[in-house]
RNA sequence: UGCUCGAUGGUGUAAUGGUAGCACAAGCGACUCUGACUCGCUUAGUCUAGGUUCGAUCCCUAGUCGGGCAGCCA
């Protein structure tokens, strides 16, 4: 054996302050097992800043070996549809498949918090369920299983608050909307007692029974926490548990008329289903002592969940506001939730970016309670990462301007040996054919050069890539002036294997074939906004970017033709590209692109 | 100004009383049949003032600046 060294191995698994409480819990054996939680509500798209809090519990469950339920917070029906809950799950699958799919805690379809007894006390419990070995495949969307749902615990969650009523710490209140608000005081002011606060037990028992039976219209009565209406935190000022509301559920039914609030069904939702950490976003930490408060007046016997709080992530020239990306839909400004610039996952995913790039963008962003703004420029940098591995190289012009290889006869065809992948172990290779026609980028070109430019010139010569060095000889123009094409005369003695294959030339630029090469739509994208902080803006809708789409008609290498999905592809020094999975069909492809290639040359 | 959370290079994030490290960005260079990738180098930081201590990014006090909270939303 030998000493230990000074190296020290970067950690093979990232350290903030909240893994370090769930390290802590584990070592002093407060937790068997660590369940978390992720609890969207489904009342719209998910964004990459809920990304960051499926990393964060899903990670934490599998560095520990646990368990991360996805559940549906779904305690306000007038807000939440069927088509969110489908779109969540479908996310958060992308999301975590082949990295944490193995933790992802669901139930079996139709199943409530069951009774037990706990040291001799009654419990309901509700427990993910059970792998027969690490491997074996589940996903929210299996037979005859389901995520959960805080719905699901209504039943429950009434039983709790008539608990509460007996032991005097809630109460039936009968001010409407407008008076609860101005009772409640303000920061600054002490608010003052509801006159119905001291109400007997029995009656608030009688009226919160009737309240369910629906006996009373919306907003006619309140069941309220009985804590302090001069608390300094506004949050104990006797918050609401629950109200009335005359609607049907989506995964309820028309079962209920009366509905819990956030604050009262999510601690216990946590606890019936054997949270051990409960993570949530800064905005809740004044809610904190109120989960609490709910959890321990119930006197409940099993270990308590508890709330922890971390900075949500802002990504530069990004958006993640619910209603100001649904502005963006219905404005118009884009396609749709899952327009490849919107930064909901199912618009990354279209756009062709990977999961495991976004997860290691948001992972790497870090866990603080520091109100960050992210540089772009990171998610970028791993987006480009990913691709350079994944993407298979091709050939394509997205803006074609017309070589003409005046020393290649008509019909004549060159084939050549191009790279598919020169990242890979053991690179291979495809055919491609020049023939006497060509395209290349018009970026390629310049008559009158700017200074160190390597591309094609008056009387200068470039290299085809794959193919061989080309020498250009006469510029052609129309009536007009405009250039109709370049006459050039290659060198085939520069091809590989040739006589000359090892000259020099200083630029190397990609082409097609004009006959053997067909034409596709190309959507470039660029980003939607043209500020950093388009959130913090007045109006966010002045600072859109105008050119945040381009769609262009490409001329790309004959082998697209047969692109799929789920295939990455690099058009060799434009950048990475996608199928579009709306858009695009056999016979009449659309790429996305995902990313342009970094570029240290255009810039300066 | 009631409660509450926070402040480390340009950006994000480590270091918990003992050498301020990493990533991205930026700059320079090498390599190159992708001006990509890769590799090397460089620039650049602990909000302020006191205190405790041999020693403070870390602990204490005060201040400054910034965030969050007064839905029958989550």
């Amino acid at each position: 054996m030998t000493v230990e060294t000074n190296a020290t191995p970067a950690p093979a698994t990232p350290s903030d302050f909240i893994r370090d409480i769930v390290a802590d819990d584990l070592a002093a054996g407060r937790h068997q097992k660590i369940v978390t939680r992720f609890p969207p509500e489904p009342n719209g798209y998910l964004h990459i800043g809920h990304a960051k809090s499926i990393c964060l519990n899903f990670g934490i469950a599998r560095e520990n070996n646990g368990t991360c339920n996805l559940r549906f917070d779904d305690t306000n029906p007038a807000k939440e549809e069927l088509e969110y809950v489908d779109s969540i799950t479908t996310d958060v699958n992308w999301l975590i498949a082949g990295w944490a799919d193995h933790c992802l805690g669901v139930k079996v379809k139709g199943s409530h918090p069951a009774p037990q007894t706990i040291n001799g006390r009654p419990d309901h419990y509700l427990a993910s369920i059970e792998r027969s070995s690490p491997s074996s495949q589940l996903s929210a969307t299996s037979a005859n299983v389901e995520p959960f749902f805080a719905s699901d615990y209504f039943e429950q969650l009434f039983a709790y608050a008539l608990t509460l009523i007996e032991k005097g710490k809630a109460y039936v209140c009968d001010l409407n909307a407008e008076d609860t608000e101005t009772y409640r005081g303000s920061p600054e002011k002490p608010g003052q007692d509801s006159p119905f606060r001291n109400r007997s037990i029995a009656e608030n028992l009688d009226l919160f029974q009737r309240m369910r039976a629906g006996e009373f219209p919306n907003g006619a009565r309140s069941l309220r926490a009985k804590i302090d209406m001069t608390a300094p935190n506004m949050w104990l000022r006797d918050p609401l548990l629950y109200r009335i509301r005359h609607v049907a559920h989506h995964h309820a039914g028309d079962k209920w008329c009366i509905y819990p609030l956030y604050d009262y069904a999510h601690c216990l939702s946590d606890y019936l289903e054997g949270i051990t950490h409960s993570i949530c976003t800064l905005e809740f930490v004044d809610h904190r002592p109120l989960y609490d408060w709910v959890l321990e007046s119930l006197e409940l016997p099993r270990t308590l969940p508890h709330q922890y709080e971390f900075s949500k992530l802002i990504p530069g020239y990004m958006i993640v506001s619910k209603r100001k990306l649904l502005q963006l839909v219905t404005g118009n400004v884009v396609t749709g939730w899952d327009d490849p610039r919107m930064p909901t996952l199912s618009g990354l995913r279209r756009r062709g970016i990977p999961a495991a790039a976004l997860r290691k963008f948001v992972i790497g962003a870090g866990v603080t309670k520091f109100d960050a703004l992210t540089d772009i420029a990171v998610m970028e940098h791993v987006v480009r990462e990913e691709l350079n591995s994944l993407a298979v190289r091709r050939l394509g012009v997205l803006r074609p301007i017309k070589i003409i290889l005046t020393n290649l006869a008509e019909g004549e065809v060159i084939e050549c040996d191009a790279t598919n992948n020169p990242q890979d172990e053991i690179p291979t290779t495809r055919k491609v054919a020049l023939t006497r026609e060509v395209f290349i980028e018009s970026d390629d070109f310049a008559e009158v050069p700017p200074p160190k430019y390597f591309r094609l010139k008056p009387g200068g010569e470039v290299r085809l890539k794959y193919a061989c060095i080309i020498k250009l000889d006469e510029i052609v123009k129309d009536a007009a002036g405009a250039i109709t094409e370049l006459r050039c005369t290659a060198d085939l003695t520069t091809r590989a294997g040739g006589p000359n294959s090892d000259k020099k030339v200083k630029g190397t630029i990609h082409w097609v074939s004009a006959s053997h090469s067909i034409a596709a739509e190309v959507r470039v994208y660029d980003r939607l906004f043209t500020v950093a902080e388009p959130g913090a803006e007045e109006d966010f809708m002045k600072v859109i970017n105008p050119h945040s789409l381009e769609v262009i008609t490409a001329r790309l290498e004959s082998s697209l033709a047969t692109a799929t999905l789920d295939e990455r592809f690099q058009l060799e020094r434009v950048g990475y590209f996608a199928l579009d999975s709306k858009d695009s069909a056999p016979g009449k492809l659309v790429f996305n692109r995902t990313i342009s290639l970094k570029d240290t040359w255009t810039k300066k």
